[in-house]
DNA sequence: TCGGGGTTCAAACAATAATTTGAAACAGCT
DNA sequence: AGCTGTTTCAAATTATTGTTTGAACCCCGA
Protein backbone atom coordinates (compact mmCIF):
# COMPACT_ATOMS: atom_id res chain seq x y z
CA UNK A 1 0.00 0.00 0.00
CA UNK A 2 0.89 3.63 -0.94
CA UNK A 3 2.06 6.21 1.32
CA UNK A 4 -0.49 9.44 1.04
CA UNK A 5 2.02 11.38 -0.46
CA UNK A 6 3.00 9.03 -3.62
CA UNK A 7 -1.22 9.03 -4.55
CA UNK A 8 0.00 10.35 -7.52
CA UNK A 9 2.70 9.45 -8.97
CA UNK A 10 1.46 6.84 -10.54
CA UNK A 11 -1.12 6.78 -13.64
CA UNK A 12 -2.84 3.87 -12.81
CA UNK A 13 -3.21 5.75 -9.07
CA UNK A 14 -4.18 9.12 -11.20
CA UNK A 15 -6.98 7.09 -13.00
CA UNK A 16 -8.32 5.93 -10.49
CA UNK A 17 -8.83 8.71 -8.50
CA UNK A 18 -10.02 10.32 -11.25
CA UNK A 19 -13.15 7.59 -11.58
CA UNK A 20 -13.73 7.00 -8.02
CA UNK A 21 -14.32 10.94 -8.01
CA UNK A 22 -16.80 10.78 -10.76
CA UNK A 23 -18.56 7.61 -8.98
CA UNK A 24 -18.51 8.10 -5.61
CA UNK A 25 -19.68 12.05 -6.53
CA UNK A 26 -22.61 10.31 -8.63
CA UNK A 27 -24.12 7.52 -5.98
CA UNK A 28 -22.09 8.33 -2.54
CA UNK A 29 -20.25 6.05 -0.61
CA UNK A 30 -22.18 3.27 -0.62
CA UNK A 31 -24.19 2.60 -3.55
CA UNK A 32 -21.06 3.23 -5.70
CA UNK A 33 -19.58 -0.13 -6.65
CA UNK A 34 -15.96 -0.17 -7.22
CA UNK A 35 -16.66 -2.78 -10.24
CA UNK A 36 -17.69 0.46 -11.98
CA UNK A 37 -14.44 2.56 -10.90
CA UNK A 38 -12.37 0.37 -12.08
CA UNK A 39 -14.15 -0.33 -15.63
CA UNK A 40 -13.80 3.29 -15.98
CA UNK A 41 -10.23 3.61 -14.81
CA UNK A 42 -9.04 1.10 -17.50
CA UNK A 43 -7.46 -0.48 -14.17
CA UNK A 44 -8.03 -4.15 -12.73
CA UNK A 45 -9.88 -4.81 -9.49
CA UNK A 46 -7.00 -5.93 -7.63
CA UNK A 47 -5.51 -2.17 -8.08
CA UNK A 48 -7.85 -0.52 -5.93
CA UNK A 49 -6.86 -3.13 -2.72
CA UNK A 50 -2.91 -3.11 -3.74
CA UNK A 51 -2.67 1.24 -4.02
CA UNK A 52 -5.34 1.60 -1.21
CA UNK A 53 -6.29 -1.49 0.89
CA UNK A 54 -9.78 -1.44 -0.51
CA UNK A 55 -13.01 0.55 -0.91
CA UNK A 56 -12.66 2.90 2.04
CA UNK A 57 -9.32 3.48 1.55
CA UNK A 58 -9.76 4.84 -2.10
CA UNK A 59 -13.13 6.67 -0.43
CA UNK A 60 -10.93 8.50 2.10
CA UNK A 61 -7.74 8.88 -0.98
CA UNK A 62 -10.34 11.06 -2.68
CA UNK A 63 -11.50 12.63 -0.30
CA UNK A 64 -8.06 14.11 0.54
CA UNK A 65 -7.63 14.66 -3.02
CA UNK A 66 -10.42 16.40 -3.82
CA UNK A 67 -10.41 18.74 -0.56
CA UNK A 68 -6.67 18.96 -0.63
CA UNK A 69 -6.56 21.67 -3.21
CA UNK A 70 -7.63 24.91 -2.73
CA UNK A 71 -10.69 26.45 -3.83
CA UNK A 72 -10.82 28.25 -6.61
CA UNK A 73 -11.66 31.48 -6.14
CA UNK A 74 -8.94 31.77 -3.16
CA UNK A 75 -9.61 33.42 -0.50
CA UNK A 76 -7.70 36.66 -0.78
CA UNK A 77 -9.50 37.77 -3.67
CA UNK A 78 -13.07 37.80 -2.13
CA UNK A 79 -11.48 39.90 0.70
CA UNK A 80 -9.40 42.52 -1.31
CA UNK A 81 -10.10 45.68 0.60
CA UNK A 82 -11.36 48.77 -1.10
CA UNK A 83 -13.88 47.02 -2.87
CA UNK A 84 -17.83 47.59 -1.93
CA UNK A 85 -19.29 44.98 0.24
CA UNK A 86 -21.80 43.97 -1.74
CA UNK A 87 -19.57 43.19 -3.97
CA UNK A 88 -17.12 40.97 -2.07
CA UNK A 89 -20.56 39.12 -1.37
CA UNK A 90 -21.48 38.53 -4.94
CA UNK A 91 -17.63 37.48 -5.05
CA UNK A 92 -17.53 35.16 -2.33
CA UNK A 93 -21.62 33.61 -3.40
CA UNK A 94 -19.45 33.30 -7.04
CA UNK A 95 -16.67 31.02 -4.90
CA UNK A 96 -19.28 28.96 -3.39
CA UNK A 97 -20.94 28.08 -6.76
CA UNK A 98 -18.12 27.26 -8.55
CA UNK A 99 -16.38 25.37 -5.65
CA UNK A 100 -19.18 23.14 -4.56
CA UNK A 101 -21.71 23.43 -7.72
CA UNK A 102 -18.80 23.76 -10.52
CA UNK A 103 -18.66 26.27 -13.13
CA UNK A 104 -18.21 24.05 -16.31
CA UNK A 105 -19.50 20.21 -14.98
CA UNK A 106 -20.70 19.56 -11.48
CA UNK A 107 -18.11 19.42 -8.61
CA UNK A 108 -17.70 15.70 -7.45
CA UNK A 109 -16.07 17.35 -4.01
CA UNK A 110 -19.80 19.30 -3.67
CA UNK A 111 -21.49 16.27 -4.37
CA UNK A 112 -19.46 14.05 -2.07
CA UNK A 113 -20.42 15.97 0.61
CA UNK A 114 -24.00 16.14 -0.09
CA UNK A 115 -24.31 12.66 -0.08
CA UNK A 116 -22.37 13.14 3.69
CA UNK A 117 -24.77 15.53 4.60
CA UNK A 118 -27.62 13.36 3.65
CA UNK A 119 -26.38 9.99 5.21
CA UNK A 120 -23.00 10.20 6.69
CA UNK A 121 -20.45 7.60 6.92
CA UNK A 122 -18.24 8.99 9.39
CA UNK A 123 -15.76 9.64 7.19
CA UNK A 124 -15.63 13.34 6.77
CA UNK A 125 -17.48 14.39 9.68
CA UNK A 126 -14.61 17.17 9.97
CA UNK A 127 -14.63 17.59 6.38
CA UNK A 128 -17.72 19.41 5.76
CA UNK A 129 -17.18 21.46 8.82
CA UNK A 130 -13.86 22.41 7.81
CA UNK A 131 -14.79 23.45 4.20
CA UNK A 132 -18.25 24.53 4.81
CA UNK A 133 -17.04 26.57 8.23
CA UNK A 134 -15.48 29.45 6.68
CA UNK A 135 -17.59 29.93 4.04
CA UNK A 136 -20.38 30.33 6.18
CA UNK A 137 -17.88 32.46 8.25
CA UNK A 138 -17.24 34.70 5.85
CA UNK A 139 -20.51 34.93 4.45
CA UNK A 140 -21.93 36.41 8.12
CA UNK A 141 -18.80 38.81 8.38
CA UNK A 142 -20.17 40.39 4.96
CA UNK A 143 -23.00 40.57 6.34
CA UNK A 144 -21.96 41.79 9.56
CA UNK A 145 -20.22 44.64 7.62
CA UNK A 146 -23.35 45.63 5.75
CA UNK A 147 -26.06 45.25 7.73
CA UNK A 148 -24.67 47.09 10.48
CA UNK A 149 -24.76 46.28 14.54
CA UNK A 150 -28.44 46.52 14.63
CA UNK A 151 -29.07 43.11 13.20
CA UNK A 152 -28.82 40.36 15.97
CA UNK A 153 -26.28 37.56 15.31
CA UNK A 154 -28.73 34.80 15.16
CA UNK A 155 -30.80 36.59 12.22
CA UNK A 156 -27.79 37.34 10.63
CA UNK A 157 -26.24 33.52 10.63
CA UNK A 158 -30.08 32.11 9.69
CA UNK A 159 -29.21 34.77 6.23
CA UNK A 160 -26.22 33.09 6.33
CA UNK A 161 -27.70 29.72 6.27
CA UNK A 162 -30.01 31.42 3.71
CA UNK A 163 -27.68 32.25 0.78
CA UNK A 164 -25.98 29.15 1.16
CA UNK A 165 -28.79 27.25 0.72
CA UNK A 166 -30.05 29.32 -2.58
CA UNK A 167 -26.21 28.28 -3.42
CA UNK A 168 -26.46 24.35 -2.78
CA UNK A 169 -29.98 23.81 -4.16
CA UNK A 170 -28.38 24.36 -7.67
CA UNK A 171 -25.98 21.11 -6.13
CA UNK A 172 -28.48 19.56 -4.31
CA UNK A 173 -31.09 19.17 -7.22
CA UNK A 174 -29.88 19.74 -10.46
CA UNK A 175 -31.56 16.61 -11.94
CA UNK A 176 -34.96 17.72 -10.43
CA UNK A 177 -34.22 21.45 -11.30
CA UNK A 178 -33.41 20.62 -15.13
CA UNK A 179 -36.51 18.65 -15.10
CA UNK A 180 -38.92 21.03 -13.48
CA UNK A 181 -37.98 24.31 -15.63
CA UNK A 182 -36.62 22.78 -19.17
CA UNK A 183 -35.31 26.44 -19.95
CA UNK A 184 -32.76 26.33 -17.31
CA UNK A 185 -29.42 24.94 -18.50
CA UNK A 186 -26.38 24.69 -16.52
CA UNK A 187 -23.26 26.34 -18.48
CA UNK A 188 -20.41 28.27 -18.28
CA UNK A 189 -22.17 31.58 -17.90
CA UNK A 190 -24.85 30.20 -14.93
CA UNK A 191 -22.44 30.67 -11.78
CA UNK A 192 -21.76 33.85 -12.65
CA UNK A 193 -25.62 35.04 -13.48
CA UNK A 194 -26.82 32.84 -10.47
CA UNK A 195 -24.17 34.86 -8.22
CA UNK A 196 -25.48 37.82 -9.63
CA UNK A 197 -29.23 37.01 -8.77
CA UNK A 198 -28.52 35.30 -4.88
CA UNK A 199 -26.73 38.39 -4.20
CA UNK A 200 -29.05 40.83 -5.60
CA UNK A 201 -31.87 38.96 -3.53
CA UNK A 202 -29.94 38.52 -0.61
CA UNK A 203 -28.91 42.29 -0.62
CA UNK A 204 -32.88 43.16 -0.86
CA UNK A 205 -33.37 40.63 2.28
CA UNK A 206 -30.63 41.90 4.47
CA UNK A 207 -32.01 45.34 4.08
CA UNK A 208 -35.54 44.34 4.87
CA UNK A 209 -34.15 42.75 8.19
CA UNK A 210 -33.11 46.12 9.04
CA UNK A 211 -35.74 48.02 8.21
CA UNK A 212 -38.41 45.55 10.26
CA UNK A 213 -35.74 45.83 13.17
CA UNK A 214 -36.51 49.49 13.10
CA UNK A 215 -39.99 48.85 12.92
CA UNK A 216 -40.28 46.55 15.63
CA UNK A 217 -38.44 48.82 18.20
CA UNK B 1 -48.82 -10.47 -3.36
CA UNK B 2 -51.65 -8.09 -2.09
CA UNK B 3 -53.55 -5.08 -4.12
CA UNK B 4 -52.75 -1.65 -3.55
CA UNK B 5 -55.38 -0.96 -1.81
CA UNK B 6 -54.79 -3.66 0.80
CA UNK B 7 -51.59 -2.36 2.04
CA UNK B 8 -52.79 -0.73 4.89
CA UNK B 9 -55.09 -3.63 6.04
CA UNK B 10 -52.65 -5.98 7.42
CA UNK B 11 -50.53 -5.17 10.52
CA UNK B 12 -47.40 -7.01 9.55
CA UNK B 13 -48.17 -4.70 5.75
CA UNK B 14 -48.42 -1.39 8.61
CA UNK B 15 -45.23 -1.90 10.45
CA UNK B 16 -43.10 -2.77 7.35
CA UNK B 17 -44.02 0.51 5.53
CA UNK B 18 -43.02 2.48 8.73
CA UNK B 19 -40.13 1.09 8.90
CA UNK B 20 -39.33 1.16 4.78
CA UNK B 21 -40.31 5.14 5.59
CA UNK B 22 -37.58 5.51 8.28
CA UNK B 23 -35.11 3.53 6.23
CA UNK B 24 -35.25 4.49 3.12
CA UNK B 25 -35.25 8.13 4.56
CA UNK B 26 -31.89 7.97 6.20
CA UNK B 27 -30.14 6.05 3.28
CA UNK B 28 -32.02 5.80 0.40
CA UNK B 29 -33.54 2.82 -2.17
CA UNK B 30 -29.81 1.50 -2.84
CA UNK B 31 -28.33 1.77 0.68
CA UNK B 32 -31.19 0.56 2.39
CA UNK B 33 -30.99 -2.56 3.83
CA UNK B 34 -34.19 -5.17 3.87
CA UNK B 35 -33.17 -6.59 6.93
CA UNK B 36 -33.29 -3.14 8.89
CA UNK B 37 -36.50 -2.85 7.65
CA UNK B 38 -38.24 -6.35 8.69
CA UNK B 39 -36.27 -6.02 12.06
CA UNK B 40 -37.45 -2.63 13.00
CA UNK B 41 -40.83 -3.74 11.77
CA UNK B 42 -40.39 -6.78 13.57
CA UNK B 43 -41.22 -8.71 10.59
CA UNK B 44 -40.30 -12.13 9.36
CA UNK B 45 -37.80 -11.35 6.14
CA UNK B 46 -40.01 -13.48 3.90
CA UNK B 47 -42.96 -11.02 4.51
CA UNK B 48 -41.17 -8.12 2.31
CA UNK B 49 -41.62 -10.60 -0.60
CA UNK B 50 -44.95 -12.39 0.23
CA UNK B 51 -46.91 -8.40 0.36
CA UNK B 52 -45.01 -6.64 -1.61
CA UNK B 53 -42.88 -8.61 -3.95
CA UNK B 54 -39.32 -7.76 -3.23
CA UNK B 55 -37.83 -4.53 -1.75
CA UNK B 56 -38.38 -2.76 -5.26
CA UNK B 57 -42.22 -3.59 -4.49
CA UNK B 58 -41.92 -2.00 -1.07
CA UNK B 59 -40.03 1.37 -2.00
CA UNK B 60 -42.55 1.97 -4.90
CA UNK B 61 -45.69 1.05 -2.10
CA UNK B 62 -44.22 3.34 0.40
CA UNK B 63 -43.96 5.98 -2.29
CA UNK B 64 -47.45 6.05 -3.03
CA UNK B 65 -48.21 5.39 1.02
CA UNK B 66 -46.46 8.94 1.86
CA UNK B 67 -47.39 10.86 -1.23
CA UNK B 68 -50.49 9.43 -1.17
CA UNK B 69 -51.88 11.67 1.84
CA UNK B 70 -52.70 15.27 1.33
CA UNK B 71 -49.89 17.82 2.30
CA UNK B 72 -50.42 18.48 6.00
CA UNK B 73 -51.54 22.86 5.37
CA UNK B 74 -54.01 22.24 2.50
CA UNK B 75 -54.07 24.39 -0.53
CA UNK B 76 -56.84 25.80 0.63
CA UNK B 77 -55.47 27.87 3.49
CA UNK B 78 -52.40 29.84 1.69
CA UNK B 79 -54.92 30.26 -1.30
CA UNK B 80 -57.59 32.37 0.60
CA UNK B 81 -58.46 35.73 -0.79
CA UNK B 82 -58.74 38.47 1.46
CA UNK B 83 -55.02 38.29 2.92
CA UNK B 84 -51.96 40.49 2.26
CA UNK B 85 -49.89 38.71 0.21
CA UNK B 86 -46.54 38.57 2.20
CA UNK B 87 -48.96 36.69 4.74
CA UNK B 88 -50.00 33.84 1.76
CA UNK B 89 -46.45 33.58 0.83
CA UNK B 90 -45.63 32.81 4.27
CA UNK B 91 -48.22 30.44 4.78
CA UNK B 92 -46.75 28.79 1.56
CA UNK B 93 -43.34 28.45 2.63
CA UNK B 94 -44.51 27.22 6.25
CA UNK B 95 -46.19 24.74 4.39
CA UNK B 96 -43.64 23.49 2.25
CA UNK B 97 -40.94 23.38 5.45
CA UNK B 98 -43.83 21.23 6.80
CA UNK B 99 -44.30 18.58 4.53
CA UNK B 100 -40.49 18.35 3.56
CA UNK B 101 -38.62 18.82 6.41
CA UNK B 102 -41.56 18.18 8.85
CA UNK B 103 -42.70 20.13 11.61
CA UNK B 104 -41.68 17.89 14.60
CA UNK B 105 -39.54 15.05 13.16
CA UNK B 106 -37.38 14.75 9.96
CA UNK B 107 -40.51 14.13 7.11
CA UNK B 108 -39.99 11.45 5.17
CA UNK B 109 -40.92 12.16 2.02
CA UNK B 110 -38.86 14.72 2.04
CA UNK B 111 -35.53 12.95 2.87
CA UNK B 112 -36.56 10.13 0.35
CA UNK B 113 -37.35 12.59 -2.54
CA UNK B 114 -34.14 14.31 -1.75
CA UNK B 115 -31.92 11.00 -1.84
CA UNK B 116 -33.88 11.01 -5.36
CA UNK B 117 -32.76 14.19 -6.40
CA UNK B 118 -29.50 13.38 -5.83
CA UNK B 119 -29.32 9.89 -7.19
CA UNK B 120 -32.34 8.85 -9.26
CA UNK B 121 -33.71 5.32 -8.98
CA UNK B 122 -36.06 6.11 -11.87
CA UNK B 123 -39.18 4.96 -9.55
CA UNK B 124 -40.11 8.79 -8.94
CA UNK B 125 -39.11 10.96 -11.43
CA UNK B 126 -43.06 11.77 -12.30
CA UNK B 127 -43.10 12.03 -8.38
CA UNK B 128 -40.82 14.68 -7.89
CA UNK B 129 -42.08 16.46 -10.35
CA UNK B 130 -45.34 16.35 -9.34
CA UNK B 131 -45.34 17.32 -5.95
CA UNK B 132 -42.39 19.80 -6.36
CA UNK B 133 -43.89 21.55 -9.26
CA UNK B 134 -46.96 22.81 -7.64
CA UNK B 135 -44.95 24.23 -4.69
CA UNK B 136 -42.63 26.14 -7.15
CA UNK B 137 -45.84 27.37 -9.04
CA UNK B 138 -47.76 28.70 -6.53
CA UNK B 139 -44.80 30.62 -4.88
CA UNK B 140 -44.09 32.29 -8.17
CA UNK B 141 -47.74 33.39 -8.59
CA UNK B 142 -47.61 34.73 -5.47
CA UNK B 143 -44.32 36.48 -6.21
CA UNK B 144 -45.73 37.65 -9.28
CA UNK B 145 -48.69 39.17 -7.61
CA UNK B 146 -46.41 41.13 -5.12
CA UNK B 147 -43.74 42.04 -7.58
CA UNK B 148 -46.49 43.46 -10.32
CA UNK B 149 -45.53 43.09 -13.71
CA UNK B 150 -41.95 45.01 -14.47
CA UNK B 151 -40.22 41.81 -12.95
CA UNK B 152 -39.47 39.42 -16.17
CA UNK B 153 -40.11 36.03 -15.69
CA UNK B 154 -37.19 34.00 -15.33
CA UNK B 155 -35.99 36.11 -12.63
CA UNK B 156 -39.19 35.55 -10.72
CA UNK B 157 -38.61 31.86 -11.78
CA UNK B 158 -35.10 32.01 -10.00
CA UNK B 159 -35.98 33.82 -7.26
CA UNK B 160 -39.09 30.87 -6.54
CA UNK B 161 -36.18 28.73 -6.76
CA UNK B 162 -33.92 30.30 -4.23
CA UNK B 163 -36.87 30.71 -1.86
CA UNK B 164 -37.55 26.39 -1.96
CA UNK B 165 -33.44 26.22 -1.50
CA UNK B 166 -33.43 28.23 1.35
CA UNK B 167 -36.50 25.52 2.77
CA UNK B 168 -34.59 22.39 1.14
CA UNK B 169 -31.15 23.68 2.57
CA UNK B 170 -33.07 23.11 6.09
CA UNK B 171 -34.00 19.13 5.22
CA UNK B 172 -30.79 18.05 3.11
CA UNK B 173 -28.16 18.74 5.39
CA UNK B 174 -29.81 18.64 9.15
CA UNK B 175 -26.88 17.14 10.01
CA UNK B 176 -24.44 19.23 9.14
CA UNK B 177 -26.24 22.45 9.82
CA UNK B 178 -26.49 21.10 13.49
CA UNK B 179 -22.84 20.53 13.77
CA UNK B 180 -22.28 23.85 12.04
CA UNK B 181 -24.28 25.81 14.12
CA UNK B 182 -24.61 24.27 17.46
CA UNK B 183 -27.19 26.93 18.71
CA UNK B 184 -29.62 25.60 16.01
CA UNK B 185 -31.98 23.11 16.88
CA UNK B 186 -34.73 21.48 15.52
CA UNK B 187 -37.88 21.81 17.09
CA UNK B 188 -41.68 22.34 16.72
CA UNK B 189 -41.20 26.14 16.92
CA UNK B 190 -38.23 26.18 13.69
CA UNK B 191 -40.83 25.86 11.54
CA UNK B 192 -42.71 28.98 12.18
CA UNK B 193 -39.73 30.82 12.93
CA UNK B 194 -37.81 29.50 10.02
CA UNK B 195 -41.07 30.89 8.02
CA UNK B 196 -41.30 34.17 9.18
CA UNK B 197 -37.45 34.46 8.56
CA UNK B 198 -37.15 33.06 5.17
CA UNK B 199 -39.90 34.97 3.73
CA UNK B 200 -39.30 38.54 5.35
CA UNK B 201 -35.91 37.83 3.42
CA UNK B 202 -37.20 36.87 0.53
CA UNK B 203 -39.51 39.87 0.30
CA UNK B 204 -36.65 42.30 0.78
CA UNK B 205 -35.32 39.83 -2.13
CA UNK B 206 -38.08 41.01 -4.10
CA UNK B 207 -38.26 44.52 -3.51
CA UNK B 208 -34.52 45.08 -4.38
CA UNK B 209 -35.32 43.26 -7.99
CA UNK B 210 -37.98 45.40 -8.66
CA UNK B 211 -35.54 48.43 -7.38
CA UNK B 212 -32.97 47.57 -9.36
CA UNK B 213 -34.87 47.15 -12.57
CA UNK B 214 -35.94 50.37 -12.41
CA UNK B 215 -33.19 51.86 -12.05
CA UNK B 216 -31.51 49.93 -14.74
CA UNK B 217 -34.29 51.15 -17.04
C1' DT C 1 -62.57 -32.38 14.85
C1' DC C 2 -61.26 -31.70 10.50
C1' DG C 3 -59.60 -29.15 6.53
C1' DG C 4 -57.98 -25.33 4.05
C1' DG C 5 -56.76 -20.49 3.12
C1' DG C 6 -53.89 -17.21 4.69
C1' DT C 7 -49.76 -16.06 7.33
C1' DT C 8 -45.29 -16.64 9.71
C1' DC C 9 -40.96 -18.67 10.29
C1' DA C 10 -35.94 -20.48 10.09
C1' DA C 11 -33.14 -22.00 6.98
C1' DA C 12 -31.48 -22.56 2.27
C1' DC C 13 -30.49 -20.27 -1.93
C1' DA C 14 -29.04 -17.01 -5.52
C1' DA C 15 -27.10 -12.81 -6.84
C1' DT C 16 -24.21 -9.11 -6.20
C1' DA C 17 -20.05 -7.04 -4.65
C1' DA C 18 -15.63 -6.72 -2.31
C1' DT C 19 -11.29 -8.85 -1.50
C1' DT C 20 -7.50 -12.09 -2.04
C1' DT C 21 -4.34 -15.01 -4.53
C1' DG C 22 -0.74 -16.87 -7.22
C1' DA C 23 1.09 -16.66 -11.47
C1' DA C 24 2.56 -13.86 -15.30
C1' DA C 25 4.37 -9.52 -17.25
C1' DC C 26 7.30 -5.76 -16.78
C1' DA C 27 11.15 -2.58 -15.68
C1' DG C 28 15.53 -1.65 -13.99
C1' DC C 29 19.97 -3.20 -12.75
C1' DT C 30 24.50 -6.19 -12.86
C1' DA D 1 20.94 -13.06 -20.22
C1' DG D 2 19.80 -13.48 -15.36
C1' DC D 3 18.14 -11.58 -11.17
C1' DT D 4 14.91 -8.64 -8.27
C1' DG D 5 11.31 -5.98 -6.90
C1' DT D 6 7.07 -3.95 -8.62
C1' DT D 7 2.89 -3.97 -11.02
C1' DT D 8 -0.94 -6.24 -13.59
C1' DC D 9 -4.05 -9.80 -14.45
C1' DA D 10 -7.90 -13.50 -14.52
C1' DA D 11 -9.77 -16.42 -11.58
C1' DA D 12 -11.01 -18.01 -6.91
C1' DT D 13 -12.71 -16.69 -2.38
C1' DT D 14 -15.36 -14.46 1.01
C1' DA D 15 -18.91 -11.32 2.56
C1' DT D 16 -23.12 -9.17 2.16
C1' DT D 17 -27.72 -8.89 0.74
C1' DG D 18 -32.08 -9.98 -1.57
C1' DT D 19 -35.16 -13.86 -2.61
C1' DT D 20 -37.23 -18.41 -2.23
C1' DT D 21 -38.73 -22.64 0.02
C1' DG D 22 -41.29 -25.89 2.52
C1' DA D 23 -42.79 -26.81 6.87
C1' DA D 24 -45.29 -25.08 10.81
C1' DC D 25 -48.84 -22.16 12.59
C1' DC D 26 -53.22 -19.96 13.23
C1' DC D 27 -57.85 -18.91 12.64
C1' DC D 28 -62.36 -19.95 11.14
C1' DG D 29 -66.21 -22.34 9.04
C1' DA D 30 -68.06 -26.99 7.83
Amino acid sequence: MLADQDELQNEACRRLLAAASEEFARHGYTSARVRQIVDAAKVNVAAVNYYFGGKEGLYRATLRHLAGRPAPAAKGVANRRGRKPAERLQRCVYAILERFIGADRPSPLGRILAHEAMDPTGNVESLIGDTMRPEVERIRELLREIAGPGVPDCKLARAALGILGQCMLYLYARPTIEGLSPGFAYGPETCHSLAAQITEFSLGGIERLQRTLVTEK
